[in-house]
DNA sequence: CATTCGTGGGA
DNA sequence: TTCCCAAGAAT
């Protein structure tokens, strides 16, 4: 059910330049793929809705399906439309965003649907750049808001798709840190033509770098391109480049802000200083940790040694 | 361009 | 148990 696809135009190549690469022969073995085993996820229905999309792309940035499931569903149950939760105090946001991970996200999901209300009549705004413009939202976030809810024909390019061209296309094990120029290039030149296929590649090509084309145990046996895939032809070599360098959390001010924001999430009342004094030992580090929190807009404090979750 | 920013589950 | 990571954004 692809739309035939038409070579893309393209300006003479300059000196250097690498030959355009064949998407189409990408296209059709993948969507198929997609429509085959694609996961029903909520927002991917169709009464989800713009607004479901979005919900589910904040909520996905760094966190895995498992545990976005429960509390997406929590969420569009109790905000329907972005003027409900715009209408709530931002520290409700926090709260019902539980142990998501990274809080700030709900900060700026809150503050997207406030712009929203005041900017866009209360609908996610279609466009591109009105998207990008709205605080939480990035140029992937952006473009897989404007392709999945609605329909568009955006590069999409999220750490599957990065790993995914990276291995069938250029032949290595992993893409690079950050996103680059030609990695852009290369998923626009992989584009279809066509709006609506765009879209479904958009999917189709994350999906496979979700379940099959995975960072760790990559099931090639499962793969619809694994014999045109440049990396499996070569042999998998291993990646060369130096080693991503892997977070640690223990110790840090991450872990302490997570302690002290729990004991605030679970609170109906503000909290004295002393409860929160007790989640870490080492002081300098603790006032550290709290005074981030507040820095951000996730904790405010009273006026009496009190802190709460914001209220505006 | 490199860092910071949570969390919990699976290998 | 330790390690690695899972649909990024902002600075």
């Amino acid at each position: 059910m692809t739309a035939p696809t038409k070579p893309m135009p393209h300006s003479p190549a300059a000196p250097g330049d690498s030959p355009e690469p064949t998407g189409d022969a990408l296209h059709s073995p993948v969507i198929a793929w997609f429509d085959a085993h694609a996961r029903d996820l909520p927002w991917r229905r169709p009464d989800a809705g713009p607004w479901g999309v979005m919900v589910s792309e904040f909520m996905l940035q760094q966190t895995p399906v498992s545990r976005v499931l429960p509390v997406y569903e929590q969420w569009l149950a109790r905000w329907p439309r972005p003027a409900d939760l715009a209408g709530e105090a931002p520290g409700e946001a926090v709260r019902a965003w539980g142990r998501l991970g990274y809080p700030r996200r709900a900060l700026r999901l809150h503050g997207a649907a406030v712009a929203i209300t005041e900017r866009h009549g209360g609908d996610v705004p279609t466009q591109h750049a009105q998207l990008l413009a709205l605080p939480g939202i990035g140029e992937y976030t952006a473009a897989a808001v404007a392709s999945f809810a609605y329909g568009q024909r955006h590069a999409v390019l999220d750490t599957n798709v990065r790993r995914v061209f990276a291995r069938a296309v250029t032949g290595v094990q992993y893409p690079p840190n950050a996103t680059t120029a030609a990695e852009r290039k290369l998923a626009r030149a992989l584009l279809p033509e066509d709006a609506r296929t765009a879209s479904r590649w958009a999917a189709a090509s994350m999906e496979l770098g979700a379940l099959v084309c995975t960072a760790k145990n990559e099931n090639c046996a499962r793969c619809p391109i694994a014999d045109r895939c440049a990396w499996r032809t070569a042999g998998k070599p291993a990646h060369d480049g130096p080693a991503r360098r892997t977070q640690t959390y223990a110790g840090t001010d991450r872990q302490v802000r997570g302690k002290l924001l729990a004991v605030l999430r679970e609170a109906v009342t503000p909290v004295p200083q002393a409860a929160l004094d007790r989640v870490w030992d080492e002081p300098v580090q603790r006032a550290r940790a709290l005074d981030g929190l507040v820095a951000d807009g996730l904790v405010e404090p009273l006026s009496d040694g009190l802190y709460r979750l914001p209220l505006t």
